[in-house]
DNA sequence: CTGAAAGCGCTTACAG
DNA sequence: CTGAAAGCGCTTACAG
């Protein structure tokens, strides 16, 4: 099944090296055996075997592109801006998840290798992730998005965590909160230390007390979540605000406080991380810090393209970070002033009175 | 960069014939050979290439998964369970968005048949999808979910559109509902067409009017359904009920209806169709069916997998409809009995006063 | 149990 | 402007 290009060589009386050249748009082929073998092969319908090609120039020009899960809406936009910018230079792109396992993300590395993909972008990589340094080690392109490694290796674009808690923070400061949650997102991700670490200084700053029962490590886990919100509405005197290090989370919290009873923000102000599309729906309105995920996606497909065509050296690696914005929406607002009251019934978000 | 058999073939003292057999685990091959060879692979931390072996054995182990957009959550979920299942035998999956165009579609199909892909999987096909039909011609396997091909050709799993929206339609009407609006989704997908279908034949049935003016193509596009609230909220009688034909419409009304100051159900009902993930979150709580998603595109991967394993003959087609559940939430309640007054406040969702 | 050799479908110096 | 030939890194009859 399918043509190659001996076939269109023998059907067209020339040499296979011809139809190469033909095939590959080259110059220096007389114009009259170039129409003969162009109108064959479309006759033929002949689609060249990248296979074969690749073969020979070294080149599958596919990428791979690791996320820890396409089903969280942040990944699945960078998948889309990545993939739509590669197939502008005729790239494919294998998307892989890796579940935050490092497990699976050895064998998908190892499976993107033999497949001999030219380049990588991770987009959940663990600080101290060896499998990644070793692949690093070996030369082949690599770029970094959202999440880096240890000491910066490597290219990385990313929005800078530590400004983005800073607005939060200081955003429910201002509102009057002085009791505010954090949920952190695990340690072993730069996203999760940096935002923690951040939260942690500007409390300090602010003079906002941070006892460890009100710091929880969600690790960007929904029933986790779900969990250490319960340990928080049991508190003898709770927290006014809850502080999400990213959406999913703080959608999670948002979920479990309305299920409690309870009024966002009237009884407890929510905020989260990340912007993710849904956080800005009527219903939901979450308080949040736009990470740019899909700009930075651009950047990193960008800079892989260039590195890949030869246009830019793949030697030194190069970092962006971008500003990230606060989105002040309707899950946030002043602190009550007296404790609530636990309700059996349930009571809608956003209700003015 | 990178050793080849040749390599592992001189180390050993060894022919390279040798080599692949042991690294592809054949019989027949000495203890002490093996082991001899096995030691120095690992040590070179060798990688076998698959163009090269793909060049064989003509099986890249490689599927194309083609979608309209994978920052829809619906397809998120197939290409998550398409992942997963194909990883298991060693399958790696290219994703591709398509747009609902069809000539980037073109493009995709032809990219991914150069990259000789063993089979491909369709959530998105148009039921007269001339590019498509022709890639089926070449006998290459196929699987559609979700939307099929006209007269079902190749292929299919999915759910059963008219018992879906005939359960939608008869909750509505059991609540009181006799002014029901329908945004449909665009006829050149099955779903759409089989959803409106269903729709005007229920509505025949329970004897509901079907006005032109309340039955609108939303296009499963976000602003068009926008605009088409708008059109629905100016009518002298406005329905009681709107009806998306897939959840991301419905989140729009959701949306839109909120935004123009009306209560849900109280104002308006709203349901969908999908159960996409959050439409179960507790802010936005929306009435739907469930497709079946992740069920499907299981069923979907498995026998893709099934046929290149050679397990399943690839010529006769297979056929699996699923039955659609209704999830009844909180955006669908009994229809107001005096007209609504537009109100220029914004007022939440689930307000139970 | 092992090896020599052909061949998968291309590209690319090299020669003419 | 065109062609013969080598070679990319594997697998797989075939022979021994």
């Amino acid at each position: 099944m399918g043509y190659t290009l001996k076939d269109i060589a023998s059907l067209s009386e020339v040499s296979v090296a011809t139809v190469s050249r033909i095939i590959n748009g080259q110059p220096g082929v007389k114009d009259s055996t170039r129409k003969k073998v162009l109108d064959i092969t479309r006759e033929l319908n002949y689609l060249p075997n990248a296979v074969a090609k690749s073969m020979k120039t070294k080149q599958t020009r596919t990428i791979g592109l690791v996320v820890a899960d396409i089903t969280n809406p942040s990944y699945a936009d960078i998948a889309k801006t990545v993939e739509a910018r590669a197939r502008k230079n005729n790239y494919t792109v294998i998307i892989c998840n890796t579940e935050n396992k490092t497990s699976v993300q050895i064998k998908i590395i190892d499976s993107l290798r033999e497949r001999r993909v030219d380049g990588f972008i991770f987009a959940s990589v663990k600080l101290r992730d060896k499998p990644v340094r070793d692949l690093l080690e070996t030369g082949i392109p690599c770029v970094f998005t959202g999440r880096h490694l240890e000491g910066y290796r490597g290219t990385f674009m990313g929005s800078d965590n530590r400004t983005g808690v800073h607005l939060v923070v200081k955003h429910l400061h201002r509102l009057g909160h002085r009791k505010i949650a954090f949920i952190s997102g695990p340690r072993e991700f730069s996203t999760g230390m940096e935002r923690l670490r951040a939260y942690l200084d500007i409390a300090k700053e602010l003079a906002i007390e941070t006892p460890p029962h009100l710091i929880q490590d969600g690790g960007y886990d929904r029933t986790k979540t779900s969990r250490i919100v319960s340990g928080f509405l049991a508190l003898p005197s709770p927290p006014t605000a809850i502080f999400a290090a990213n959406d999913m989370m703080a959608l999670q919290v948002l979920d479990s406080i309305l299920n409690a009873g309870l009024r966002v923000p009237e009884d407890i102000s929510i905020a989260g991380y990340d912007d993710i599309p849904v956080a800005a729906h009527h219903s939901i309105q979450l308080t949040t810090v736009d990470g740019h995920f899909s700009r930075l996606a651009l950047l990193a497909i960008e800079n892989l393209m260039s590195r890949l065509q030869g246009g830019l050296p793949s030697n030194k690696p190069a970092r962006i970070v971008l500003e990230p914005h606060l989105r002040v929406r309707r899950t946030t607002g002043k602190p009550r002033q007296t404790a609530f009251l636990r309700r059996s019934e349930d009571v809608g978000i956003l209700d003015p009175n």
